[in-house]
DNA sequence: ATAAAGTCTATTACTTAAATAGACTTTATG
DNA sequence: CATAAAGTCTATTTAAGTAATAGACTTTAT
């Protein structure tokens, strides 16, 4: 699974909107103008995005787009789906369960592809908008006040991290 | 991390040199024919692999190509970032590292491609060539011998896999 | 009526992927 | 030492994908 510029402008998109989900529809220009995207071509995704069902828009002036369900209802992983294709590296996981049934000879190789393409799910499957935002109004910070239900973000201590470029 | 045509190609040409290790030189073509791959495409990833010094080449008559190190010391994560490059869904891990220090709005999301990152940095890096190859022989299966050191393949109960497309 | 917004279709420029072709070089060996 | 067998190198092609940009069209609040 490869995550191109165009997925990440998508989740970009959708966390803008996550932040301000309370406030009604939102401006093309102003999800473009808060995260700093070209606006033309958010245009397009917001339109796969409302295909797709995760978001709603609505016409004319007062116009704009919202969320069409609560961030915490809206998975890391079917945004990237939508927009990037299968979360396996190679292929999606139907195709790579059947190799592996079928390809004796390459069985070990398609069921490690499987077991990488499992992990990412296991991580995006159980990320949600909700737990990406973070409170950007100006006096955010200040307080003790915490994300309600954010999984505090992992911050492993990269045991494998030992590699450096990447 | 996408693995590409060509990505699959080397890790097989590997595989079927892992394979015939204690053989030899090995002709292009006869890996082009073992695994069935396009010769003249073949070409062009062996010299690749020759010049990340992953196997070595002779020259001339009974020239061909072999492994330059034994199959457990060739980790599926070296091939994959040799041909496909960084391991990460988005950019590298250094890039993605910089961005967690820095990029407040969007540290959550990068920590998450950070994750899946690792995950799969975990799995490749853990698994060689020699976890990959299954005698393929004449009367290979007949006996118990077990590949020496070799993982048996995963096999997860796809916990996560309820997903049914990908 | 008008301005503000989303919608739709087309086009462009660029890059990457997946090869294919052919001439060139090296080496074993009869 | 000629020759055939093999790898090496450079170029070209075709198709697809990526990241936009442009502009006309439609809907809606006021």
């Amino acid at each position: 699974m490869k995550i191109s510029q165009k997925g990440l402008y998508a989740i970009q998109a959708l966390m803008m909107l996550a932040r301000h989900h309370q406030q009604g529809a939102i401006k093309i220009r102003d999800i473009a103008y808060e995260e700093v995207l070209p606006e033309k071509f958010l245009e397009l995704i917001l339109l796969e995005l409302k295909n797709a069902r995760v978001v709603d828009s609505a016409r004319g002036a007062k116009g704009g787009y919202r969320l069409r369900r609560d961030p915490e209802d809206i998975r890391l992983s079917e945004i990237i789906r939508l927009i990037d294709g299968p979360l396996a590296p190679f292929g999606d996981a139907e195709q790579l369960r059947e190799l592996i049934d079928r390809d004796i000879a390459h069985r070990a190789l398609y069921q490690v592809f499987l077991d990488v393409r499992d992990a990412a799910a296991r991580i995006l499957d159980h990320t949600t908008l909700a737990d990406l935002i973070v409170d950007q109004s100006p006096r955010a910070g200040k307080g003790g006040k915490r994300n309600k239900n954010q999984k505090t973000a992992s911050i492993l201590p990269m045991v494998v991290g030992g590699t450096k470029g990447d």
